[in-house]
Order: structure tokens, then C-alpha cells, then sequence
DNA sequence: AAAGTGAATTATGAATACAAAACAGCAAAA
DNA sequence: TTTTGCTGTTTTGTATTCATAATTCACTTT
């Protein structure tokens, strides 16, 4: 929420944090080591101490007072409450986009849309997933409501770590086209009502092909 | 979102910081006195900064490099942009709360509605906006979402310094409690598709009787 | 009178020091 | 062998100090 301030210690040094974490260099439920970071930063304890608070507010590390700060784990359990959460505000994004959008960002996201097809056609899934960030990105902006862009962009950053599956399961892909396809129909006749329902809807397919890595299943949580 | 540290230093001051804006001894757009509060508090500046970090996480406060912090200003547009956006946190809770909600919770949610009804039969407004919390709280708990019950509570307290008018619109405290009562049977029957509509549509009533204390008019924000 | 310049003062960000809490290892007692 | 207590070390939270940036004030120039 807070917006990173890049010319300051703290910010840099909570920028260089999330990205461990969000890299796997920092694993979930692992202590933060004050000062080896301190060391590899170049940088002393306060400013540093100061980055892990913006990131206990982000969500993204736990303090445990006199005892240090863990990065958070990002439990199944999380992961789909959180989706739950962003489908909500991703309906209302496509609702307000409906009603604000102009006519020049429809043709952008038509743009993105084809763009993003012929990567699916080539089975090219990083590009494919790069354009499909853009287009909802293009949707929430058009919305015209920065507490709706950043709130969700909070929670999108929590869950940045999950990986999912490059082996992506083709009824996933196709579905998630079809929504895409549809939701440009939407944009373009103004239908906020079903756009905000397929927005509503379209996050719940991703759970799928969330892939091991980054997320812990509730019962391995519950065993350590 | 950070879980207050009350038994730290900074936990506390931030606590208390938060407290002195809400309650309107630091105003909107006022820098803030570090040195002063340092010795009001009676702590050093480093808790105190740690304090600050948290709040501007919290969107209570804005940091300016080399310039210090200054409580946030809430514009009427970022009211009604974050009143859109818990519409929408509000409607999913409503729609899984009748998913999950179990008979007592029901009960319990019915108890509390006739205690704020009496207080509306006697234009009782505090303790009819208390027990109005209780019960939207309550659906928020019986949602089982747990990112869904945060990030609401993140967007609350926020704008939890914005006055309501206690000379307030009849049709409007009418329209209100019209509301509660449909949202009591949606209820009863598990009907979380109308629960959902009803909630996400509840709260556009509220901007009316938003005061003017707390608030700025965008008018006023641009002149100044 | 208004604008510009330089010096002094204040505020801010970060580094360092200090005190307390937690942890790890070892020895003694049960 | 297991448990408890003690000691030393490490980590954590906070206070203090230092260096830098910003602001204010006084004086000079236009």
C-alpha cells in the first residue's frame, strides 16, 4: 500500500527483500537474518529494521516480537481466500471499466488481446501470461479507482511467489481464452454486469495450475 | 494489515498516532512533529520512525523524503472510491457467509438486529451504529475468509475518522434499516445472491451523510 | 519593495552504542 | 538417561550520535 520509496534505505532494502522472497531466496517460515542482510546490503541495522516493518505491513514477512521476522508462508488455504478476495474487486474493476472506459483503451485492450492470442498459439505461456497481466492491468485502470487498483495490486504482491505450472493443463488455457475473448465482447458493448461476473469467476480456474512451489498445503502446515 | 505490536514501542506509538488522527488532534495534510510526539510519548525517534513506516503502510499517514511525514488527506473521491471497493468486499462476504453461516451465528446476528432496532425506535444513533458494526462484522466472520475480513478491516480503519452527520437524513437511516431487515431474511433463507446484491449496494447510502469534518472536498483539495 | 544570497538553525535519515531478551551449550543433580 | 540450572553468546529493541538536507532568517543588491 505504501508507495516505495526507492531514493530511501528502507525502501531499497524492502524492494531487495521482497524480491528474495518473491525469488525463493528467502523460503517461507525462514527467520530473516538482520545482519547477514545488513552485511550483504552494505547497509546498517536501522534502515533495515525499517524495511521489515513496510513488509510486515505488506503481508509479506510476520514480526514476532524478540524474536525476529519470518517470512509469511502462503498456505493453499491463503492462496484461495486471496483469489476469492481479488475476484470480488476484479468484478467491480470490470463493472466501473464498463462505465468509464474510453474508446481508444477498448482498441488498447483488443491490441493486448491479439497480441496475447498469437502467443497462446505459438504455446508460448510466459508471453501469454505477460499480456494477460496487461489486459486486466488495462481494465483496473480503466475502472478510474486508485483504492480499488491498490488494493488489489496489494494482494497481487502477496501472492506473486506462487509459481504455476508450465505444464499447463489445456482445459485451464482454453477456458481462460474463452473468458478472455468473452470479456473483450463485454468491453466492447459496455455490459459491465457480465464483465464483473466473468472477472468474478475467471480467478477461480487458476488455483489449478498453481503449482507446488511457493504455497503449502494445509496439512503440511499442520504438521511442522 | 500488520498485526498491532502492542507490547513494542513502536506498536504503540503507532497506535497512538493513529488514535490522534482519528480523533482529529492531527489533522489532515499536517506534518508530523516527530521531535514533539517523541517527547510527549516519552520514546526515542527510532520507534517512532518504525511507528511511522507502519502508518504509512496503513495509508493513515504519507512519508515525504527529507521532509517528513504528513497525515493523509481523505478527499471525498477516495471516500467514495474506498466506500466502492468495500461495497464489493461486502457483497463476497454476504455471498459466503450464507454459504458457511451456521443456525447460531444466524440466531446471534437476529439478537443483535433487534437491539439495534430499539435503538432506532428510540433515534438512538450511537449505539445504533455500534450494533450495526457488530452485525457486519459478524457476516464478515461468517464468511470464513480470513484475507477477505483483513483487507476489509484494512479499508475501515482508514476512513474511520469520517464523521457522520448526527442530524441525519431520515430517508436515509429508513433506506438503512430497510436494508438490515432484507439482509436478516437473505439470512434465514441462505440466500447469498440477493445477501451479496443488497450488501455491495449498502453502503452507497453512506456518502450522504458523510460530514464535512474529516473529509475534503475535492474543490478544497485543489485550491490548497 | 522585491529578489537573491549566504549563514544559521532545524529536521531528517542513517549509523553506532547500549540494554534486555532469547538461545545454545555445558555441567550438575535427580 | 533425563532434567534442570547456570553461563556465555547472539539477537533484538531502543537510545544516542553523526551527517546531510531542508528551512528560516538576516543582509545585500536590484
Amino acid at each position: 500500500m505504501i508507495k516505495i520509496q526507492q531514493n530511501t534505505l528502507y525502501g531499497e532494502a524492502a524492494a531487495r527483500i521482497r524480491d528474495m522472497i518473491n525469488e525463493g531466496l528467502l523460503l517461507p517460515g525462514a527467520r530473516i537474518p538482520e545482519k547477514r542482510l545488513c552485511e550483504q546490503f552494505g547497509i546498517s541495522r536501522t534502515p533495515l529494521r525499517e524495511a521489515l516493518k513496510v513488509l510486515a505491513s505488506e503481508g509479506m514477512v510476520e514480526l514476532l516480537p524478540n524474536r525476529g521476522a519470518r517470512v509469511m508462508r502462503l498456505t493453499r488455504q491463503t492462496l484461495e481466500e486471496t483469489y476469492s478476495v481479488m475476484g470480488a474487486l476484479e468484478g467491480l474493476s470490470g463493472e466501473l471499466a464498463c462505465r468509464y472506459i474510453t474508446e481508444e483503451e477498448v482498441a488498447d485492450i483488443q491490441a493486448l488481446h491479439y497480441q496475447m492470442m498469437a502467443h497462446y498459439k505459438r504455446k508460448e505461456i510466459r508471453p501469454y501470461f505477460e499480456f494477460n497481466q496487461r489486459i486486466h492491468d488495462a481494465i483496473m485502470l480503466a475502472s478510474r479507482n486508485e483504492v480499488l487498483r491498490e488494493t488489489h495490486s496489494s494482494l497481487s504482491y502477496r501472492i506473486q511467489r506462487v509459481r504455476y505450472s508450465t505444464n499447463m493443463i489445456d482445459e485451464y488455457w482454453k477456458q481462460a481464452v474463452a473468458d478472455h475473448e468473452a470479456m473483450i465482447d463485454c468491453l466492447l458493448d459496455r455490459d459491465g454486469e457480465r464483465l464483473g461476473n466473468i472477472l468474478r469467476e475467471h480467478l477461480r480456474h487458476k488455483l489449478v495450475v498453481a503449482a507446488a512451489s511457493g504455497v503449502i498445503d494445509d496439512d503440511r502446515a499442520a504438521s511442522s
